[in-house]
DNA sequence: CAGCATCCTGCGTGATACTG
DNA sequence: CAGTATCACGCAGGATGCTG
């Protein structure tokens, strides 16, 4: 069995890691659903909290990304079968894991990133 | 200086984070930094350890990689000016502290990704 | 040795339209 | 509502070749 085919799959956790959260959305997503299940079209808007209006993110983008999250073995998806559809989203034990890290990557890129508007030098060093 | 740049300007501090580590090598490149300083070639050799030496990381890339990382504030360059050229990169004090962040990934990586086949325990801090 | 200049390619991202 | 189908585009990433 071998190699070859596992997305998640490399040497270097780092780099895996790289992987399974490579995406615009994965992070975020992952971090919203840490206060409970979600439907799909309250992640969609929920993603745009604090941007200025622009375009929604196109569906087959959020799509593939939460398939992706899906495989990744980080969230669970909830389909109810009824019509209108309706599906929640929830993150798995292992999602659930992964929780703490995006709590030390925010806490840390809110000491140490220009966050909004305000670019507050980052320089001298 | 400051350059106002919005490079990394986000209101999400993982977005900032996503941008600031865009790119295949830029956590590892923090990551094999925090053992001391590195120069140009060391870095680019040892982005290959465990790989099937395949091909070397393009110049290009590794250098952008650099350049961004440099930008970013996370890391130093320091170039010796001498010939044959010399030119050492390390971490800055806000690289040092991302080191830990790396760190908690890397252990979450370990314990929740498939590592290939080899999962040769990272613990040993 | 430590890069830069150029070309090329695949994929991630987005916009639009359509469906069960 | 929760997606899928198509088309299009920009850019990261790799391959060479050259230079101070």
């Amino acid at each position: 069995m071998g190699q070859a085919k596992s997305t998640l799959t490399c040497r270097c956790p780092v780099a895996a890691f790289q992987k399974m959260i490579s995406g615009k959305y994965k992070l975020r997503i992952v971090w919203d659903l840490k206060d409970g299940p979600r439907r799909y079209g309250e992640i969609r808007t929920g993603l745009l909290r604090g941007q200025d209006g622009t375009s929604e993110i196109a569906p087959r983008v959020l799509s593939r990304e939460l398939k992706a999250l899906t495989e990744s073995g980080l969230i669970d998806r909830k389909d109810y079968g009824v019509v209108p559809p309706k599906v929640e989203y929830r993150l798995t034990r292992k999602g659930k894991s992964f929780v703490p890290v995006i709590g030390a990557i925010r806490n840390w890129g809110s000491r140490h990133l220009a966050q909004g508007n305000v670019v507050e030098m980052v320089a001298a060093e």
